[in-house]
RNA sequence: GGCCCCGUCGUCUAGCGGCCUAGGACACCGCCCUCUCAAGGCGGAGACACGAGUUCGAAUCUCGUCGGGGCCGCCA
């Protein structure tokens, strides 16, 4: 048994979404666990859809992730070039050589005349499929056809029969070629279509395993039936359930988010987003759900990969992500918060890092996305407005609350916690007001909202000078 | 229309003939804790699509019905 290797190949046609993400992690940790490569190969060959920014986006949403690739772009290998727009020569070759052999021949029919047919079979009831016209053009009526200036495209001759096998996750799958139709491997313009060119290079790339969504099941016979005239043993297949939205419809845009970036900028965690896609599909026991990247790699198993579509549900991917904050250190926390405070305007200049990392542990387990820690800090780094409700219940506030206040801690010896709480407590109970009545419009004064962390700590954080500076300005507006 | 795949709480799932009065998680509801908001604790409601069959016994096996999805492109 040779050494595993499984590849990931995406088209460059959009960003990464999150459907093409869990089939990279699959493929990842199937390659991870089992001490083979992991193959990163472009899928460029139409020009037409593919971009290069987004051959970008996507690198960089999989570094992102940590899906790192052993070979493919930007790393190189031993069987590249790993972007198939670099490879057209290879597939011309091949295609060239299966028509020789008689195994594919040339159509001349047009894309829009293949329509007309298509519609006009479907409104008939007939199935919609290439009808084999130009399967057996005798050399005079090609030329004839070539006259015409038609250039032609290169369809696979599908032999009769029928292609069975064993799906690592749907077990025996069977196919008529009856069903297949002669398909186009070549297009009239020189360039391969993708069952050609993935056929081809999951053959020379030496690919054991083909992990991919199970849209392209019906694919795979195709794909066996030309690997096997180009004399290649087919890899092993194992199709993923689709990943569906909400409405139980294919996951897309209108869903809202889909790409993995909008995730990285709401401030989702990548161990969080891969955690649970991990999930969607495959579980280890049905109890445990919160798994490190590593022990991922050492319990994931195709085997237990289930059948059937998986709902993506942002809700629960939040509630991983929450969890996934709560256990970062607070120095961690704060690394990866920083890119949110000053994307919202709030820099972190002097010991703006040190209040950061101070204030982790108030805000870690307030927060479930990163993009909402600002709101929660904003008042230890700028003057800010108070908010509607912060006005009203300072508005509403005893008159004789403040004043006695800003005495108290004008009063303390160190700027402490403890000491502030019993301050403020004292305060409260002087003034026989029950907590709340007390704490929140002092919240309100110093933080300018009514949601906030804690409120001793908050103040013990923001320091003395500036608690009192907005004590009294809180009260120069009444 | 044809072919293929699939069908356990709203969602992700455990279950691979008796351990199931069907377990866990998210969401939801209630209570507790509490300086706001959270977090946390405790509790609750909530599913085997349907019908036959096999069997002493079926969520688990078989068939059918119904339902959902994928593909049928010179896109991938």
């Amino acid at each position: 048994m040779g050494e595993v290797r499984v590849r990931f190949a995406p088209a460059p046609t959009g960003e990464l979404h999150v459907g093409g993400a869990r089939t990279a992690l699959y493929n990842w940790l199937f390659a991870r666990g089992r001490g083979g490569r992991f193959i990163l190969r472009i899928e460029d060959t139409d020009p037409e859809r593919s971009r290069e920014e987004w051959v970008e986006a996507i690198l960089a949403s999989l570094r992102w992730l940590g899906l790192d690739w052993d070979e493919g772009p930007q790393v190189g290998g031993d069987f590249g070039p790993y972007r198939q727009s670099l490879r057209l020569a290879l597939y011309r070759e091949k295609a060239e050589e299966l028509k020789e052999r008689g195994l594919a021949y040339p159509c001349y029919c047009t894309p829009a005349e293949l329509e007309a047919r298509r519609r006009e079979a479907l409104s008939r009831g007939a199935s919609p499929g290439y009808d084999g016209r130009c399967r057996n053009l005798s050399v005079e009526e090609r030329k004839a056809l070539e006259r015409e200036g038609r250039r032609p495209a290169l369809r696979f001759r599908v032999p009769p029969g029928r292609t069975s096998f064993r799906d690592i996750i749907r077990g025996e799958v069977s196919f008529s070629h009856e069903d297949l139709e002669d398909f186009v491997i070549l297009r009239s313009d020189g360039l391969p279509t993708y069952l050609l060119a993935a056929a081809v290079d999951d053959a020379l790339m030496r690919i054991t395993h083909v992990i991919r969504g199970e849209d392209l099941l019906p694919a795979t016979p195709r794909q066996i039936l030309l690997l096997e005239a180009m004399g290649a043993k087919p890899p092993e297949y194992a199709h993923l359930p689709l990943l569906v939205g909400p409405d139980r419809q294919p996951l897309s845009k209108r869903h809202g988010a889909t790409s993995v970036d909008w995730y990285r900028q709401a401030g989702y965690l990548p161990e969080a987003l891969l955690n649970y896609l991990a999930l969607l599909g495959w579980s280890y026991d049905g109890v445990r759900e919160e798994f490190t990247l590593e022990e991922l790699v050492s319990l994931f198993d195709l085997e237990r990969v289930g059948k059937n579509p998986a709902a993506f549900d942002m809700d629960k991917l939040t509630a991983f992500n929450a969890r996934a904050l709560r256990r970062l250190s607070d120095a961690e926390f704060a690394r990866r918060a920083l890119p949110f405070l000053e994307r919202s305007g709030l820099g972190l200049e002097g010991s703006g890092m040190e209040t950061l990392e101070r204030a982790a542990p108030l805000v870690k387990e307030r927060v479930s996305r990163l993009d909402q820690v600002p709101s929660l800090l904003e008042f230890l780094f700028i003057e800010a407005e108070y908010d509607e409700e912060a006005e009203k219940v300072l508005r509403e506030a005893p008159p004789e609350l403040l004043p006695a206040v800003l005495e108290a801690l004008e009063g303390l010896g160190i700027w402490e916690r403890g000491a502030i709480e019993a301050a403020l407590r004292r305060v409260q109970q002087e003034l026989g007001l029950t907590p709340r009545a007390a704490f929140q419009p002092i919240r309100a004064a110093v933080t300018f909202r009514t949601v906030s962390p804690p409120l001793f700590e908050s103040v013990e954080l923001l320091g003395r000078e500036r608690t009192l500076k907005r004590l009294k300005t809180a009260l120069g507006r009444r």
